[in-house]
DNA sequence: AATCCAACCAAATAGAGATTTGATTAGCCC
DNA sequence: GGGCTAATCAAATCTCTATTTGGTTGGATT
């Protein structure tokens, strides 16, 4: 019954891809709906078609896509039950992946958490806010029970899993912020990297590769 | 000559950390002259007073204050000429610590230099923009060339260090994002914690600490 | 006691930008 | 073909804010 989604109509998706983009380039606050129209040949009005809540609600959106994606290869690697190192390795690198593979919705996980923390507690979008924040625990959790249980068996160094974790987070995210496609390294390098650094910060030095 | 600082009078750096705490809480884009005005028991307007150049020169001044304060311990460090890795550990507890110390300001320099960069090029502000983002080069080059030393005398595993570095400051600079006074641990501490993970990541265990 | 000036404030000014509204267009279904 | 609705647009609305302007005020200076 609705309209076929002809040549011309904008999906939803690259609109939240065009929103990811500029809200990375000026910032949700900074960000102009007529900026993330004009990426996707429509009107700042026209927008409000597909997301009736507007500049908030593509921020949303676009967080929750960006977790969604994360949260299930974390979700899948948690499945195979591999020990520790292992699964960190592949935590790490699934994460770092992900994040250079769509360094808007990266950044924006990154940068626009305050935005949304500084939502007023009435505000309409408040239940979904918060259910975001809730998923973004998760994620967080995920790392750390995988390094305490590392721990526990012995696997790993004694750390600090908090802390350890929330440096680990960190320098994951930083990634957005500095990746460059044309760089010297692909995103397959630098999750590698990355991989091996923490690990071998938890004292679990790489299982020996080539000479 | 001029009147004597009353009572009522605002100091330049007062009104620098209320522009840094409002900057945190609600990012550059989105904090008003109010909102920071208000923090200081001024209008507005006033603050142009104290600042001719506005929200853009507010914002120079806190990124910078805090760089100045973090590139002279780093190069305080550096003069003395330790050994790679005792220097590292203290450049990395130098500046979590700074970052602990002082929040709102460690918050400006992550997250509000995307600002930065999407300043037009012909603003009147962009040499002073030019001049911060030289220096914030200087301060993440004093990290690497400290990393490649190691590297090069044997104190440290090979890293690729671009890398590493990011890797490091990226963790450093997320501290500014999860840290709370009140939390479970003090900037010391958690300074001595960063210190060691990522010399550890190095290959190079604490020096056998108590037990 | 007359002047000066830093430090303020209140009230414009000037725009920018999110959101709303009323129309228009073009496939789809009958 | 006629009617329906999705997808758009153009042109208001309506607020919110940076910045400007003109005016106070009170201690300093002389």
């Amino acid at each position: 019954m609705p309209r076929k989604p002809a040549d011309q109509t904008v999906h939803r998706t690259d609109i939240l891809q065009a929103a990811a983009t500029v809200f990375r380039e000026r910032g949700y606050a900074g960000a102009t709906m007529a900026d993330i129209a004009r990426r996707v040949r429509l009107t700042a009005g026209s927008l409000y078609h597909h997301f009736p809540a507007g500049k908030q609600d593509l921020l949303l959106a676009v967080l929750n896509v960006g977790m969604d994606n994360v949260l299930a290869q974390l979700e899948s690697i948690l499945a195979q039950n591999l020990p520790p190192d292992e699964t960190l390795r592949q935590m790490i690198t699934a994460h770092a992946l992900a994040v250079t593979q769509n360094v808007s919705v990266g950044a924006a996980m990154v940068f626009e958490i305050r935005t949304l923390i500084s939502l007023a507690p009435d505000d309409p979008s408040a239940a979904e806010r918060d259910a975001f924040l809730a998923r973004r625990a998760t994620f967080e959790r995920h790392f750390r029970t995988v390094i305490e249980r590392g721990i526990q068996r012995g696997v790993f160094r004694q750390v600090e899993a908090g802390i350890f974790t929330k440096a680990l987070l960190g320098a994951q995210n930083w990634i957005s912020v500095w990746y460059r496609e044309d760089g010297k390294l692909n995103g397959a390098q630098i999750a590698a990297h990355m991989a091996e650094t923490f690990l071998a910060a938890l004292g679990c030095p790489k299982n020996e590769g080539s000479t």
